[in-house]
DNA sequence: TTGATTTAACTGGTTGACCAATCTGGTTAA
DNA sequence: TTAACCAGATTGGTCAACCAGTTAAATCAA
């Protein structure tokens, strides 16, 4: 079970990627050209497809892609319609997309901290019964392993991802969701976090926990702080 | 161009990912049941598909969804691998994005005030001359159709993608482009924010805009706060 | 003329066969 | 003994044909 690390086959991106992206910019073009506007059906997948002078599949994916993020919304059997959100819109968004590159981990690390921040903020007004009882498994989960020495990167996240569900907000909760596989990631490739300083990181759990029983945000934040002051030692030194 | 209002036919939650979810959940199985451990690559797709009793395309999507999540990592020609993040992790997460449910307004805005607060923040001190460029253009066309009192969601939306943009973060830069579309759909649904109080409005981007050019982090959340403090009124009176 | 009803075309979704890149194991040449 | 190599099996990706639901035009009875 013991893997063994694989050459880094992404140091070229994703080509796939590549005709994805011609299409979406093509798709763009039809939008600022009025050819297509906001609201208006796409022409069915068959034709665009030629029109495009792609594939029908590599059309689709693009389609998929456009969707997730909410540029275009696909009705079964009907048809799919640009969102209706104005041509500056999409036009700005889809040349974002475009650009979006590969996240570094200190983006990912730091928007983890904000989004973790605040949402430990709102945990501590908004947490229910059954919010803290989880987060107390999840410490239980994690004291367990870390006590007896073994690795708990993945405990410690999944007692943080609790953290995010007890804030109410499920945008943010979904938005931890997307980013924290990535952390650990990087987190077990780097070998970050699996010192013996465990009994410390305990400790702080528990502080942070304490403030959310007692419905202190202020309290919460603050001791979220003091735990991530420590892991950011552990991540720049 | 004015779009009639259609009858909404997503009152009932899109059907397909109900398959998906099944198949998401019997992979969990495979992963807590050790018949699958995080870092093994998985069974080749067609027998897979067959083990679970769905068809390939069925396995692809939910493949392609937990790839998404990073719980999962294709390579082409060769197999999908287990991230090797864990078991709880793996479990715990996949039970999550099995719960994940539809992002509602509050959630969507609150979250967008807390990404774009510090998106400005980090905007101040790290813009460069080019960022400040592109703010200033969507900026200037913003000012021009809301002088002539037109309708200028998107490209109010446009400007603060900008801020985002600037922040230098390219995570939050990614979740402010994931979030968005959504608004300006609910703002356009509920005809918020076509009042003429544009020309106050106008104000508070440039107040931003300055404090951003004189690199005053400070200053410029704390003309952000009073420029949503109106939008707040906006929305929930 | 009008209204309901049929029907044919059109939609995104699904399927199973095919493709090229990759991996695997044994074989061969040094 | 070792390293290079080659063929066959296996992989995810692609494609064209097909499916079932939707839509809107055509049809026909009143």
């Amino acid at each position: 079970m013991r893997l063994k690390i694989e050459k880094e086959t992404e140091v070229v991106s994703n080509p796939k990627k590549g005709s994805e992206d011609i299409i979406i910019s093509k798709i763009r073009e039809l939008i600022v050209s009025k050819q297509l506007e906001p609201g208006d059906k796409l022409p069915a997948e068959r034709v665009l497809a030629e029109k495009l002078g792609v594939s029908r599949n590599q059309l689709r994916q693009a389609i998929q892609r456009l969707e997730f993020y909410g540029l275009v919304k696909k009705y079964p059997q009907s048809g799919t319609r640009v969102s209706n959100i104005g041509v500056t819109a999409l036009n700005g968004m889809m040349t974002d997309i475009l650009q979006l590159q590969e996240p570094d981990f200190k983006s990912l690390v730091e928007t983890r901290l904000i989004l973790e921040t605040n949402a430990v903020r709102l945990a501590a007004t908004r947490r229910s019964d059954e919010h803290l009882r989880q987060i107390q498994a999840a410490h239980e989960a994690y004291s367990e392993k870390a006590i007896n020495g073994l690795n708990a990167v993945e405990e410690d996240l999944m007692f943080h991802l609790k953290l995010s569900e007890a804030s109410g907000n499920s945008v943010i909760n979904s938005l931890m969701l997307v980013i924290t596989p990535e952390i650990i990631t990087h987190f077990v490739a780097n070998k970050v976090c699996d010192k013996d300083e465990n009994h410390l990181l305990i400790k702080e759990h528990q502080a942070i926990i304490d403030a959310i029983i007692d419905r202190d945000p202020d309290r919460a934040v603050a001791k979220l702080e003091e735990h991530f002051n420590d892991l950011y030692k552990f991540c720049y030194d």
